[in-house]
DNA sequence: ACATTAAGTGATT
DNA sequence: AATCACTTAATGT
């Protein structure tokens, strides 16, 4: 689908023209690493086709999900490290594979003034993403850890549109900075509750979870 | 058949 | 809920 089609409806023409004319399209196969922390934000990348997955590191060097980057959505992160050039402070991987719009960071400050539709596009996105930062830290401080992975399964079902889950238990822990016992003991009860399905390095996610 | 890796379990903190 | 030590099951060579 061209640019023009996709964002009809959300910037102006003129805007359009310009997205066209300054941004390039970039293609990155499943599992690359597109920004790792401490490194600056040169573009902003407006999201064509694919999933990313954006984490956190630990003091221990394990990597926390914190969420996923849909089709025609930007990264939040990028919006606000980008205008003063601070280094990253999570790490961007291309979760399927990937093409998204790299807008050259310099032009920022010209769109925002510019182009209403530009503001108030970024504007969105920092707001629903802070919004859904709100809820990953409600998770982390108030729900239990099976509510917790109930939740991660869904949203990795909705990332990846299918109910089979390709990932390990150990995988998973890693991902929820748990452990692959706990992770194991949890996944048995969604089982006995017939919520899902446990196979080796699989698990089908069944209707009433 | 054997080695390797994933998953299950009980006990301990 | 995490960790340890151990068992059992699945998978690759």
């Amino acid at each position: 689908m061209n640019i023009q089609g996709r964002f009809k409806n959300i910037f102006e023409p003129e805007l359009l023209k310009e997205i066209e004319n300054k941004s390039k399209t970039v293609s990155v196969k499943e599992g690359e690493v597109i920004l790792n922390i401490g490194q600056t934000v040169k573009q902003i990348p407006i999201l064509l086709e694919g999933i990313l997955k954006i984490t956190r590191i630990d003091n221990a060097g394990r990597e926390l999900l914190l969420y996923y980057v849909h089709a025609n959505e930007s990264c939040a992160m990028s919006f606000t490290c980008c205008m003063q050039q601070f280094p990253s402070e999570i790490k961007a991987t291309a979760e399927s594979d990937v093409e998204f719009l790299a807008i050259p960071i310099g032009i920022m400050d010209e769109w925002l003034a510019k182009y209403p539709t530009w503001k108030s596009f970024v504007m969105r996105t920092i707001r629903s993403r802070f919004n859904e930062l709100l809820n990953a830290i409600d998770q982390l401080a108030f729900q239990k850890l099976d509510e917790r992975l109930i939740h991660y399964l869904k949203e990795k079902s909705k990332a990846t549109g299918s109910t089979l889950i390709n990932l390990s238990h150990e995988e998973i822990a890693n991902e929820m900075a748990s452990s692959r016992e706990v992770i194991s003991r949890l996944l048995k009860k969604l089982e006995n509750d017939k919520k899902v399905l446990l196979y080796r390095n699989q698990i089908k996610l069944l209707r009433d979870l």
